[in-house]
DNA sequence: AATTAACTGTGTCCATGGGACGCTATTTAG
DNA sequence: CTAAATAGCGTCCCATGGACACAGTTAATT
């Protein structure tokens, strides 16, 4: 319990610092995020330990604590490596552009690192990257006359969506995960019991690609937004 | 890894048949689902540990496995068991109202069992009760032109909405948890960095309440789907 | 009524996980 | 050259999920 989360702070917001006197450091953050990257890729978050960490990278267990304070603060620096540098600004001038292009990349973001979903519930303290791709999201909705606490939840509306998506898609996703692939299993449980759920069954009957579910709730989004945005400039 | 996903389904969704021969059993699925519940509720889905459940009890740890196959198992039922039937109908004749309703019950239920955020990530059997609630929303979209992938998609995105929210609630909540107050620890950060992220500091600038963040993103959703229904019928 | 098969609750054991602590080796400031 | 500071490591502890065998209990069958 005693995470002392400003240690969290200081080690995704400050460089650290490294020390004069002493041995040098044989490792660093960023191989040891990278080697916790490469697991979870492979393995899932689960599958992240401190020891598996330390043997991909040729290391005890505890010579990791001379870096990080902990596994939750590791995890920290594992998102900010896999989240990256936010990616530029497209060229193409509108917000409704802008916005699309953002949630794609964040769709990407989570179909290349899927543990990232499981990482990134609960209280957390974000790193600069992660806020980077929020600025950015925020950045493109200047100036339409959306207030700062709209713009703020029309960000975390949409990173809500693309979650969602990522969610659904991970479950749908054959893995080779011993997890009988759910849509296999919930198709027919809805199917069975039809009459408890007529409008899920009617709904369920067609198939489509899954990526028209990211670009549905894409463009209802900018539809609601843009009409906003007409109300208040017009 | 040998989860045989097959015995969680069958006990989300089958009575578990009651055996003729030997002892009565002393506990039951609902009690056992109840105590894990009540201590996720307290503190946290971290917190439930066979141990303690079984504790909570009177029984030993062990007893547990004769009900339920592992610890994934005793979650969902949790989960079942939290949700609950989904809330009926509002008598509202529109969609939208009906819509609306949903959304905002099932932000009550993300705040009265926040432990659900962590819950329902990943890959898993949905119970017959979860899915009562989807089939709720998917049924208030049936008749306005919509087809069925499409119903599921609106689904999906209204969750994935109130589900960032709860999300982004909770960070907020100060809990009594050791985690000082995301907030209080996001905003002088994105301050002492204003050069970086200029529109978060901008749009962090205003305080409002925070139930505000709900209704905008659905208001949003809901005009977006308004544009799509009345495209299609009209 | 006696037998027996099925079932329940439990005690013991193991592997894995995160983490505390202290020791030894190494490097550099003075 | 010496001493302070720091790196990596070995050992230990505790909590957790789970396997397994065992003894007590109950009801169907004989």
């Amino acid at each position: 319990m005693g995470g002392e989360a400003n240690e969290g702070v200081r080690l995704l917001w400050e460089p650290p610092a490294k020390p004069s006197r002493g041995p040098k450091p044989a490792l660093s953050l960023e191989r040891i995020a990278a080697a916790g990257v490469e697991i979870a890729d492979a393995e899932g978050l689960g599958a992240v330990s401190m020891q598996k960490v330390a043997g991909l990278l040729d290391f005890t267990k505890m010579s990791l604590y001379r870096y990080v304070p902990g596994k939750a603060e590791l995890v920290a620096l594992m998102v900010e490596a896999a989240v990256g540098e936010p990616p530029p600004a497209v060229d193409r001038p509108g917000w409704r552009e802008q916005l699309k292009d953002w949630a794609r990349q964040l769709a990407r973001l989570f179909t290349e690192h899927p543990w990232l979903l499981d990482a990134t519930v609960g209280p957390r303290v974000m790193g600069p990257k992660e806020l980077g791709w929020l600025e950015r999201v925020v950045a493109a909705l200047d100036g339409h006359g959306l207030t700062g606490p709209e713009r703020m939840d029309a960000a975390v509306l949409l990173a809500g969506h693309v979650r969602g998506i990522a969610e659904q898609a991970r479950a749908a996703r054959p893995d080779g995960s011993p997890e009988t692939e759910l849509l296999a299993v919930l198709g027919p449980l809805v199917r069975r019991h039809a009459d408890r759920f007529p409008a899920l069954a009617a709904a369920m009957s067609a198939q489509d690609g899954r990526d028209q579910a990211l670009d549905f709730g894409l463009e209802r989004i900018l539809d609601g937004l843009e009409a906003l945005i007409a109300r208040r400039t017009g």
